[in-house]
DNA sequence: CTAATCTTGACCATTTTAGTCAGGTATGTA
DNA sequence: TACATACCTGACTAAAATGGTCAAGATTAG
């Protein structure tokens, strides 16, 4: 089970962008720089957080992109759903052959799967960007 | 963020193991026919749990495994541990310079995956093979 | 006009995953 | 003793995912 660098980076992105979008819109050439990740790459990421209206973007000359939603209403779901990072422990579908089983007897541990899911799901909608803003600040010393 | 099919086999087939041990031995050609799991695969993934002495190997006609502990002392954590199944969020190391930096200012998001990586793991801690078989009578109608 | 930015899509090397295959070795039973 | 049934081990591999790079535009402030 592990996070993948597309996720991380877009909330790291984010908390970043976060922090500096009150001003003036923040270049992903900024962000690339603060936090050492690819430009390149990062366009890719801010391209679906835009489509995900995570982000606006303003083109030209000191452009860059902005928050479209308060920190507080962006949770680590809509991150990691934007980029495609998905919590995915169970394997089978509800009626297919493969994964779980067509048989008689059920997908054994069909509902651990589930449960565990759950789990790590409701850590990401109880956390939001402002909740990472403020956590930062606190141990930023 | 998911499971890899080892470590969901490898729980799978202990479930299996444990509802039938009781008697004889389990042969891994059982398993992999109640289970659907191909023999090959589950030798290799039974021969990480030897190593981790969760199952005990009898070799020769009628032999198989046995779990080596009691179900209650088999946790998730032991079980994926053994399988090399490993919840990662956090990329960076101590001090290292690639993924955390080692600039002035610190991973923004450290703590994050952090909290994230003990949240799964406590999962893991908690969940014990015991408390799957009992979950399954319930849920087996 | 031109430099700074966003925009889009193709491309690719590496690693991981999820196995398969081909041989063994040990042992209970007939 | 023969032999079938298991376990045991290591090498191999196809396919997918990952983590990017590269190239070529389109917009717009100054």
């Amino acid at each position: 089970m592990k996070l993948t660098s597309r996720g991380r980076y877009a909330v790291t992105a984010l908390v970043d962008l976060a922090r500096f979008d009150n001003i003036n819109p923040v270049s992903l050439r900024d962000i690339s720089l603060r936090q050492g990740i690819s430009l390149d790459y990062l366009e890719q990421i801010f391209s679906k957080l835009k489509k995900n209206e995570i982000v606006k973007s303003i083109r030209g000359t000191q452009g860059g992109y902005v928050l479209n939603k308060n920190p507080n209403d962006i949770k680590l779901t809509n991150i990691f759903h934007a980029v495609d990072e998905k919590v995915k422990t169970v394997q089978c579908k509800k009626e297919s052959k493969k994964g779980c089983n067509g048989k008689a007897t059920k997908c054994i541990t069909h509902n651990l799967w589930d449960e565990l899911e759950v789990h790590i799901n409701t850590f990401f909608e109880n956390k939001s960007l402002k909740d990472l803003l403020n956590n930062n600040k606190e141990t930023r010393v």
